[in-house]
DNA sequence: ACGTGGCCACTTTTT
DNA sequence: GTGGCCACGT
């Protein structure tokens, strides 16, 4: 194999094959290059492909990679095994989990799910629903299995009421949970660990599959996904190899331990650590930008990423007025500039690519939102899957609830309670008993209609291919109730998504079985093994792993979406106080160190980009349908004046509060802060650059267009009247240097500049947007 | 049983 | 601005 392409840091980590190998790989460095090279190093040499584990840290990355690996050793390649933790898990939990008394078929829950049965809990219990938050009990919940804190253990340490209240939540909850067969994400790691520390035998067996054990993002594992490592490791035969950079942890939230990296070499003995700083992504402008942002967090392996790439275009930072100006500036450019496939918004909370959303539409700007509403999240999508679910797992009580009366059957609270009542007084799993209708004492018609659901299911169950399931599903019923429910319009969209879930069905069985080492170690899986494959591929798949880059379509997402990838123009927008970082994390009681993890998303965003960097922030964020006023956030502050282009309003201009009453978003949160004057709304029309009017507080959907149009037409672009410049002039502009003028044309609004810039070539520019200047 | 209107809280980040 | 939940009417 030729290592001539790598440099001689990467080279060594793909040779070294001593013992432990930390490889700290800051951003852009080229880290997956080398876990891929390592991998199809180790089978040139003899190592047999299917005794390699690789874990990535969404599916996404493993295609990728396992594509890469592909490109390098054909055949192969198939036979390693590269996929998520959570998927490996899975795998494992399907061939072995009845070692713990679980059945094989278990079903996956997701937060939704997770959430409701939290709720029907707290009512169970007689808790107030308004004091004891299902949230509050899933992240309490989640926080103890992430930090392996058995139930007693939480118990015994509960002082207050409401820590009490919340470990009997967490008792019921597991109890609901395994007998509907269920398992939530933080289950099928923390199981995995039970197995391979309760049966030596099973840990031997996999542990000796997988001699060599390759971890990516090592730096956002938590603690029971250390364990399962160490478990896999302990016996001191297997060559472990984990990639990681502290400055990217950015999963606190879900139980990541910063130390897991930081401590690697004390914990795996003979450690070796091979650091690469090379960068090979972005220009040494933005590099510039980024180390001086996280130069400023504590307790990090100190590094500066460098690169050969030359210093490139400056990085800007812009204050807008109001989030509508930000997207609006923002999504016009991107427009101009017409390079969607390598653009991307970032931006610290979902909620925030809404305003982006609609400016798309109105620019006909094609874009892919990654995240807020997941695709499996719809209603259609959960529906159709729960019937699925039922069919493989009959214990699946949850999702039988779902779909019971969906389409409807006139079956309410008070013919549920029946049924569950005969199924307690026979032992009977509540599926059990709803096959068993004719002995419930339930109304005629209810029982009709029971028939008509227990000979669905039975014919489903009948139904082997995953498309036909579907298929017959829609035909006996499905399909009436969408367009009965949502009218020919939005029955239709819901009818493609499921269209889409269909299709994903079958690409599914005609890739399927993929080679699959664990399989081979499983004896008699199911009738409905395909099926349950697909359900457990489909709970499994996160947002990312839907991006596609071969379309011509701009990217929204959030920071945390982005990390791993990468574009040519970066827009980091809602650079607020309050917002970036967090409010939250101002004002915990641990503020610094949180403070420093939102520095580190502040740096994964930062790196994503490639060639240009624009970051932004606004006065004035509507939130709650209410504007609120933000300052600046410091992580601008923290960036070098000298690195940095900074366009900023004058600092008396606009400054007030729209919100009638003051809560914590009102004020920009860098403590000590100001409190705004109380807003005068004849004040806000005298004030140029705003396309509100004074009955228009906010912009709705409806009105964007016509917004938009006002916008263009003078409320806010203000055309000039002459240009103090023409063609052949020298002019410069901000971002893209100097060049020359070759073309003006009045196109009514205002007028479109064509300038040959020196640099970056020639470009069609607003005037009035462009703000170029003669020379 | 089921639809509807009004009230409320809500926004970090995700496998 | 919005979705979830409750009370009430059919």
């Amino acid at each position: 194999m030729n290592l001539s392409s790598l440099n001689k840091e990467q080279q060594q980590a793909v040779l070294y094959n001593e013992g432990p190998l930390l490889i700290i790989a800051g951003a852009g460095s080229g880290k997956t290059r080398v876990i891929t090279y390592k991998v199809a190093y180790l089978v040139e040499n003899g190592v047999s492909p299917d005794n390699i584990l690789a874990i990535t840290f969404t599916n996404k990355a493993a295609s990728e990679m396992k594509e890469r690996v592909d490109s390098l050793l054909g055949d192969n390649s198939k036979k390693i095994f590269i996929s998520t933790f959570h998927k490996f898990c899975g795998r494992i939990l399907r061939i072995f989990i009845e070692s713990i008394g679980y059945n094989r078929n278990f079903t996956i829950y997701d937060t939704d799910d997770q959430k409701k049965i939290l709720n029907k809990i707290i009512k169970e219990l007689g808790y107030d629903e308004k004091k004891v938050k299902a949230r509050a009990v899933a992240s309490r919940i989640s926080f103890c299995k992430n930090h392996d804190i058995s139930i007693d253990e939480f118990k015994k340490s509960a002082k207050s009421e409401m820590e009490k209240i919340y470990a009997r939540c967490f008792e019921v909850y597991d109890k609901k949970m395994f007998e509907n067969n269920a398992l939530d994400f933080d289950d099928m790691l923390l199981l995995t660990v039970r197995i391979l520390k309760e049966n030596e035998e099973i840990r031997k067996k996999i542990s000796s599959q997988f001699k060599y054990i390759l971890v990516d993002e090592y730096q956002d594992t938590n603690m029971v996904q250390f364990e399962i490592i160490k478990l896999l490791t302990m016996d001191g035969n297997n060559k472990l190899t984990v990639v990681g950079d502290d400055d990217q942890s950015i999963y606190k939230f879900r139980g990541a331990d910063i130390r897991n990296i930081l401590e690697f070499e004390n914990v795996f003995e003979n450690a070796k650590i091979i650091k690469l700083t090379q960068n090979y992504r972005s220009t040494n402008n933005i590099l510039n930008v980024a180390n001086s942002v996280i130069r400023n967090n504590q307790g990090r392996k100190d590094k500066k990423l460098w690169s050969e790439n030359g210093d490139g275009a400056k990085v800007v930072f812009t204050e807008y007025e109001d989030d509508s100006k930000e997207a609006y500036s923002i999504i016009s450019e991107i427009k101009r500039n017409n390079d969607y496939k390598n653009t991307a918004i970032l931006y610290r909370t979902n909620a925030q690519s809404r305003k982006f959303e609609e400016m798309c539409v109105s620019f006909s700007v094609p874009y892919t939102l990654v995240g807020g509403i997941n695709f499996y999240e719809r209603r259609e999508i959960k529906d159709i899957l729960a019937y699925m679910h039922i069919l493989v797992n009959p214990s699946d009580t949850n999702s039988l609830f779902r779909i019971i009366n969906v389409p409807k059957r006139g079956i309410g609270e008070s013919s549920l309670a029946k049924i569950l009542e005969y199924a307690g007084n026979n032992n009977l799993m509540p599926l059990e008993a709803v096959f068993n209708f004719d002995k419930i004492d339930l109304s005629k018609k209810v029982k009709e209609n029971l028939k008509e659901f227990v000979e669905l299911i039975i014919d489903l169950k009948s139904e082997n291919e995953l498309d036909n399931i579907i298929d017959k599903l829609l035909k006996r019923c499905y399909e009436e109730f969408l367009y009965d429910e949502y009218g020919d319009e939005e029955g239709k969209e819901r009818l493609e998504n499921i269209y889409e879930l269909r299709n994903k069905a079958i690409t599914f069985k005609e890739t399927y079985p993929e080679n699959d080492i664990l399989k081979d170690l499983a004896s008699n899986l199911s009738a409905h093994v395909i099926l349950e494959d697909f359900l457990y591929e489909i709970a499994l798949i996160s947002d990312v792993d839907n991006i596609n880059e071969n379309e011509d379509k701009l990217t929204l997402m959030s920071l945390h979406a982005s990390k791993g990838l990468e574009y040519d123009n970066i827009y980091l927008t809602g650079m607020n106080e309050g917002l970036f970082p967090s409010y939250q994390s101002i004002s915990s009681d641990d503020s610094d160190s949180e403070v420093e993890e939102e520095r580190r998303l502040c740096y994964v965003g930062i790196t994503r980009a490639k060639k240009n960097l624009y970051l932004s922030s606004a006065r004035r964020r509507m939130h709650n349908g209410s504007y609120n006023n933000y300052l600046i956030s410091r992580f601008i502050d923290e960036i070098d004046d000298k690195l940095i282009t900074k366009n900023v309003l004058r600092t008396d201009s606009n400054f007030f509060n729209t919100s009638a009453n003051d809560s914590f978003w009102d004020y920009g949160v860098r403590k000590n802060s100001f409190k705004s004057k109380s807003f005068n709304k004849n004040k806000f029309i005298d004030i140029k650059n705003d396309f509100y009017d004074n009955n228009q507080k906010t912009v709705s959907k409806i009105d964007l267009k016509k917004s938009i149009d006002t916008y263009k037409t003078g409320a806010n672009i203000v055309k000039a009247t002459t240009l103090d410049y023409e063609v052949g002039d020298r002019v410069s502009h901000i971002k893209f240097g100097e060049g020359k003028v070759i073309k003006i044309e009045d196109i009514g609004r205002d007028y479109e500049v064509t300038v040959d810039f020196d640099d970056i070539g020639s470009k069609t520019l607003f005037a009035a947007f462009a703000k170029l200047e003669k020379i």
